[in-house]
DNA sequence: AAACTTTCCGAAACCGCTTTCGGTCAGAGT
DNA sequence: ACTCTGACCGAAAGCGGTTTCGGAAAGTTT
């Protein structure tokens, strides 16, 4: 018989061929480089010196056939930007590092045959759990749960409660934002917000209005919906100011939105923050360092979404009984100069 | 013998409960499955019944183990912001999408340890080729040729000359900018570049430079070199417009840079692209869409690129002989409102 | 010195699948 | 009626590991 040519057949090397390297079993080779007790030191020695000889790499591919487990996650996302579910990769892998665990990434690009495509594929490479990763906060229709594996959703809930969904506070975020305004004494507050149809948006606005209600204040104006855009950024703060010129501070739906806003205030020669302070959403790092002063924002923590997601996972592949429901997660005010005056 | 309770056990299906309810043996339910010929069609459409049933899914770990190969490339990049590596996935994802291939992303971030032990994991997993992507377009350390499997280096070119590396043509790049400006009628033209440690800012620089010399025209002032940064654009706009005023185009080694310039344009009063043209380069979206005016820019193409990437790892894979060195991809002018006026 | 432990090793079963190869059996050829 | 083909199917041998379990050798007790 002919060996086939062509792929570059460089045959690796296998646990058989360093058992037989340092004169041993097969079976003592696997428990000599798993270190398992029951095998003497000397021997030991060998087996790991000769698997070195030879770089020897186990087939993980074999190990997990037998061990019914491949220590690998998937991570499902539709968010092809990759602001959210780049974070979240690194949260997640990290709190797997530690169980030498590796995430493996698919992206549906927003489209469901596709996603449904890579479900499958993970489910036919055994992945242990599944992470799915939405691109906005509105809830995204379940995968279903005859799924063999667990499964949490990130920053885009699932629409079946009994799932486990992580999702960022945003109704805390925007009290956050109020509430810092106030505490730069502030209190002709105005709000452009996203497009109305995203629950983000609505949930932001939430939180915001409830703050003001707290501190007895009123909003200025109308909370301006439209797009989450640099542009309407700029149209709406030149609408609300020309109409309520007594604003002192802006809370926007999104750190795009607030470039847009700082843009147009430095336009009208309105000084921020001394005369008007922005406030944005989202820390998105390119859009909120550069602008002119660098933008205050709520950041939600993406990072720590995907470590937590993560851990999540790991509890449930452990059989600990698994959580349901939507676990909104904390977010957090990240100060720079467009409300507290740069020194 | 007691089944460890715990993790959630529900024990998935196997070819040979397929075979059972079908009443063939495996050997004819794999067959079945496989669509290969030795089967009669009667059979056949039994065993895809029983299958579907029972929601039969193939174990990918089992066939790629006899298979000796995973339809799996390992996706290795350093690029936390995803802006290079998330076109690249789609592009070679589309690429491998016919052959049912799939993408194991990995992030270094950058660091040597991390990639080391994600190549590590790729190769236990077997994984069929990887394709390795820089953050910038500097040649990076080969990860040498020791490696059982094909290995192509996307935007970051392997330093080792007998890799093979796909990277943007930043000279072609900076020419094109130049061409462009000069086809607006423009001959006052300024650089605003960026890191000059970074072989990108300087090979975008030459060709701008060659460009310009074989239009018989000389830069105005020198380039400007600093960081890849919105602020540095406008500081150095600022300084090039009041020490040359006659300046009526500015290219720019970034779209971050081009944003800056625009921005000290505008404060400045000088109208673009009437007065003054510029342009930058990446094509980074959310920056060059939402400036005023948007953008014109170079993209470098990257899903191209990662779809390239994804057949050269195919023809490596099917034993055809390997390309060696670095190829420089073709880049594309995107035409937006910074230098042609918008009606 | 006999009996009993303990330590260390290896034969073999198995994970879920593909593939080879020999066997059956129906229909075709003579 | 008898061989000869094919077409179709199944037993069995792997793929590269892990793990069980029995046994040999060495050390401990009496």
């Amino acid at each position: 018989m002919v060996q086939r040519e062509g792929r570059a057949e460089r045959r690796v090397a296998t646990l058989s061929d360093v058992a037989q390297r340092a004169g041993v079993s097969l079976a003592t080779a696997s428990k000599a480089l798993n270190g398992r007790s029951e095998v003497a030191p000397a021997t030991r020695q060998r087996v790991i010196a000769a698997a070195e000889e030879i770089s020897f790499t186990p087939n993980q591919l074999a190990r997990s056939l037998v061990e019914n487990r491949t220590r690998t996650v998937g991570l499902l996302t539709s968010d092809l930007e990759g602001r959210f579910v780049l974070p979240i990769l690194i949260g997640a892998e990290d709190a797997f590092g530690a169980g030498r665990v590796d995430v493996f990434l698919c992206d549906a690009r927003g489209d469901a045959v596709r996603e449904r495509h890579h479900l499958n594929a993970l489910l036919e490479r055994r992945v242990d759990g599944i992470i799915v990763v939405g691109r906005q906060t509105d809830p995204r229709p379940s995968l279903g749960h005859e799924l063999p594996v667990p499964v949490v959703y990130v920053y885009a809930p699932s629409d079946d409660p009994s799932d486990l969904s992580l999702t960022p506070d945003n109704r805390a975020g925007g009290r956050l934002s109020v509430e810092h305004l106030i505490a730069c004494g502030r209190s002709r507050i105005a709000y452009i917000s996203g497009d109305r149809s995203y629950v983000a948006a609505r949930d932001r606005v939430e939180g915001a209005l409830g703050a003001l209600d707290d501190a007895g204040l009123e909003l200025v104006g109308e909370v301006m919906y439209s797009e989450w855009s640099e542009h309407w950024g700029r149209d709406a703060a030149a609408m609300l100011l020309t109409k309520h010129p007594e604003i002192d501070g802006i809370v926007c739906g999104s750190d795009q939105i607030a470039r847009g806003a700082i843009d147009t205030l430095r336009d009208l020669r309105r000084a921020v923050p001394d005369d008007v302070v922005v406030i944005g959403f989202d820390n998105w790092e390119i859009l909120a360092t550069n602008s002119r002063p660098a933008l205050t924002t709520i950041d939600a923590n993406m990072q720590e979404l995907g470590r937590t997601a993560a851990q999540r996972i790991f509890e449930a592949i452990d059989g600990e009984v698994t959580e349901q429901g939507i676990h909104y997660q904390p977010v957090r005010l990240v100060i720079r100069g467009s409300t507290i005056e740069r020194r």
